[in-house]
DNA sequence: CCATGATTTAGACTGTAATCTGGACTCGGA
DNA sequence: TCCGAGTCCAGATTACAGTCTAAATCATGG
């Protein structure tokens, strides 16, 4: 991936979810439309469609792990900033389900858009587990293996949020994404 | 889809793991091949890939939904059984990982495959949220808003499953699936 | 045994979208 | 002015899903 201008990055985000999160998947050349470009050009800065998806996804996650980051205050104890970074995700993701349905398709397709997995490994799921790990230290949460309850936590507000973008329902809603944060807190929690 | 005689349907199962969790996806002639018929042949019971795929996840959710409820007792109270479930769900995933791959894709693609969506909601997510409400009832059970409830849970269990597999750690230790099913139920329960 | 219809197949064909090719257009520096 | 790197694009090529046909095979009742 030779990475792209800025302005077309910009489009390309702007327009993300439009591509990420349409029936049927967009063609490259609607995108490229999009965004105001010919598809040549994208084959010229991604290699192909997986690596156009992985360049947003990544790109989103970076900036989701920036939002989680500024939601939480570093000096409280760990069961208020998991509250915290969870609610950040569910806000994050809330207004942008095609996030969800991205990352999605990249754990399902299995080792294509690999580069989408570890990006949010490093963004998102290693911040997480340093807090579960900390969390643990102070025998605030109870968790056995940590990268196992860190994949189920993610699991749980992906598809939670997910879930209620497809019924329809607004899935920015504050109570909504309260609720699940303490849903998904409690188990981790001691008892 | 002309529902395929019953030894074509078995050899698609028996195929499904390869189906539905390799990558890049086999082409319809490879899965063909696979399962020792012509492409012609597979075109003349499915309309296509999709309903292929459909074939194969709605299957799969049958069965597992049978293992599932063999694997309850419906004496017991809410809480014992949703463990069970939620431990069920994760020994099922946990032999089919490409299950949770095409269940995760399914989701991600937003319409396309709707028809695998509805049959998991019919036979895992419905059970599911009856017995969320049955423990509400009872009181067993702090659940506000039961379809948000099981969504969550059900990605708990779908990315738990899968991150171990992906990982390349063994997805049916017990062990894994019992730290699974508490960290799950825990989310639920009333303090 | 034959007749009939259902199943299965090879293979040719079409259409669409991904991918590649070659060239054109910038623009800063020599 | 010329060069070369970076940028962008129109059109050709390729791969493969999907469609169709005509023939082969099988099953079953008469």
């Amino acid at each position: 991936m030779k990475t792209p201008p800025a302005d077309l990055a910009e489009r390309l985000l702007d327009a993300s979810e439009q591509v990420l999160f349409t029936d049927p998947p967009p063609r490259l050349e609607d995108v490229a439309q999009l965004v105001g470009a010919s598809r040549a050009t994208l084959y010229y800065y991604f290699s192909g469609r997986d690596d156009l998806l992985t360049f947003l996804l990544t790109a989103h996650a970076r900036r989701g792990a920036a939002a989680i980051q500024g939601a939480i205050n570093s000096d409280d104890p760990p069961e208020l900033r998991l509250r915290a970074m969870v609610a950040a995700m569910a806000g994050y993701l809330g207004h942008h389900p095609g996030m969800c349905a991205g990352l999605l398709t990249a754990l399902g397709t299995t080792g294509r858009l690999n580069d989408v997995l570890q990006a949010n490994d490093i963004w998102i799921a290693a911040p997480l587990r340093e807090l579960l790990a900390d969390g643990r230290e102070t025998k605030a949460f109870a968790v056995d293996d940590i990268a196992d309850a860190a994949n189920a936590l993610l699991g749980a507000v992906l598809l939670g949020v997910l879930g209620r973008s497809i019924s329809g329902a607004d899935a920015t809603d504050l109570r909504f994404q309260q609720r699940l944060s303490e849903q998904v807190v409690r188990g981790i929690l001691t008892r």
